[in-house]
DNA sequence: GGTACTCACCTTAGCTGC
DNA sequence: GACCGCAGCTAAGGTGAG
């Protein structure tokens, strides 16, 4: 009797269920590739540019040399000097995943998003047409291929967490002797789940960071076997009830989520490190205005209103904090925010610096305008026009952007010390690109 | 000495009401 | 009135993924 009866008396997979995990292969240099060919065969990063960034993305060939994502870009460089630095553009490496998700919707209308560069596929249902999960998998490698230039591995397995696995086993290998091409398509298949799991490092199961390793190593766990032949008690007291039996459930090759093609989105959150450590308060403030005015205008993009919001800072020293605000009604304009996060900062000690500063809003509604006492009119409590303002400025601020672009128009509170630059609405996606001067103090 | 950003989920602790 | 257990909520921090 397989590991799989002695855990839950319950296989993972629906039966007959194929499901495609599709990765595209370094996406973000592959796009950039496109445009500037003669880089092709060079190691090429992309990524934060300045000292505190980070690689988002390594070319096959930089990867021989150990640069991987989310090194910092400081190390990358001491590995590779002669690596080229890219700065990433995101609309372009959006754009492009909006072409690939497009060939993706040809093969089956079961597609879950998961990055800008992968997703799950269910083609149970094109299996009839189009083949067996392989099969379809070449074929998308093909298409996606021809028609865009860019190339991907596919894993292919009866769940999500088994097709995970194997598109890793399917894409390139960067070695000391040279890059060798993937098998491109590689396939975990029914009833072979617990032999191909059992020799893989523990590290490689979908909730295996640092920490759970530390503390499953300290019981002598190094392989998915190991896990899965230890008393499900002592991983649920090591890693906690939930945490624990969903370890143990996928050291079985048990996962029976199926493929989400919507998810509604729970929080939405902006941060940024800065390229020197932020010592006025007045910056953080300012810093802080930028962050709501970029939040909320995500918020009504999405016609959402929250009612959480949860400022974040990290000081010089590398210490993070966080200090979250629940407000009786859901709100999204700036200046409500502003209201109701200005105080958790003006609380905060600031004397170490402030090297990041993040806001999120969570626990989402329909827009209610939550009213003050001084806010209402007369007795027919009719609401006063400064509310009713605030909301219609909000809304025109989301046209001139749309029409004119995202630094068009922004608080004035949020405008540089020079007086002049209007401050981006922040999406830095992997750190500052360069290393600017300090703010004058 | 160096360590991004976004999102999801979990745990723990404290508080409140019943 | 004091105490206990429980549920629900909030705050804060931690972990992991891509």
């Amino acid at each position: 009797m397989t590991r799989m009866w002695q855990v839950g008396g319950r296989l993972g997979a629906v039966p007959g269920r194929t499901i495609l995990h599709v990765d595209m292969d370094a996406f973000f240099v592959s796009v950039e590739l496109r445009r500037r060919p003669e880089l092709r065969g060079r190691p090429v990063v992309v990524g934060g540019t300045g000292r505190r960034g980070v690689v988002a993305a390594a070319s096959y060939e930089a990867r021989r040399y150990g640069v991987f994502s989310a090194m910092p870009s400081f190390t990358a460089r001491r590995l590779c000097p002669s690596a080229v630095f890219l700065p990433g553009d995101y609309a372009a490496y959006a754009a492009a995943s909006r072409d690939v998700h497009e060939q993706f919707e040809a093969v089956t209308p079961l597609v879950e998003p998961l990055a800008l560069d992968e997703a799950f596929l269910d083609v149970t249902g094109a299996r009839a047409l189009l083949g067996d999960g392989v099969a379809i998998g070449h074929r998308l490698r093909a298409d996606i291929e021809q028609q865009l230039g860019l190339t991907c591995s596919v894993g292919v397995a009866p769940n999500k967490f088994l097709a995970k696995l194997a598109s890793v086993d399917a894409k390139p290998i960067a070695g000391p002797d040279g890059v060798r091409p993937g098998l491109g398509v590689f396939e975990v298949r029914p009833g072979e789940e617990v032999a191909y799991l059992d020799p893989l490092p523990v590290q490689r199961l979908w909730g295996v960071g640092p920490a759970t390793l530390a503390r499953l190593q300290r019981m002598g766990v190094a392989t998915v076997g190991d896990l899965g032949r230890l008393e499900p008690a002592a991983v649920v007291g090591a890693l906690g009830r939930s945490h624990g039996e969903h370890m143990l459930a996928l050291a079985a090759g048990r996962d029976d989520r199926g493929v989400e093609v919507h998810r509604a989105i729970k929080s939405i959150s902006h941060e940024e490190t800065f390229a020197h450590d932020l010592h006025d308060r007045d910056d953080v403030h300012r810093e802080l205005v930028r962050l709501a005015d970029a939040v909320v205008a995500r918020l009504r993009a999405n016609e959402l209103a929250a009612r959480t919001f949860t400022l974040k800072i990290r000081d010089g020293g590398f210490v993070t904090i966080t200090r979250s605000i629940t407000v009786p009604g859901a709100i999204d304009t700036a200046t409500a925010v502003l209201a109701a996060t200005e105080d958790l900062l003006d609380a905060v000690d600031l004397a170490a610096g402030v090297r990041l500063l993040g806001l999120a809003a969570a626990k989402f509604s329909a827009p209610a305008e939550q009213l003050r006492f001084d806010d209402l009119g007369g007795d027919d409590g009719v609401k006063a026009p400064a509310v009713a303002r605030w909301s219609d400025a909000s809304r025109a601020i989301d046209s001139v952007r749309e029409r004119f672009g995202e630094t068009a128009i922004g608080p004035a509170s949020a405008v540089a010390k020079d007086g002049v630059r209007l401050v981006r609405t922040g999406t830095q996606q992997w750190g500052p690109d360069h290393d600017s001067d300090p703010p004058a103090r």
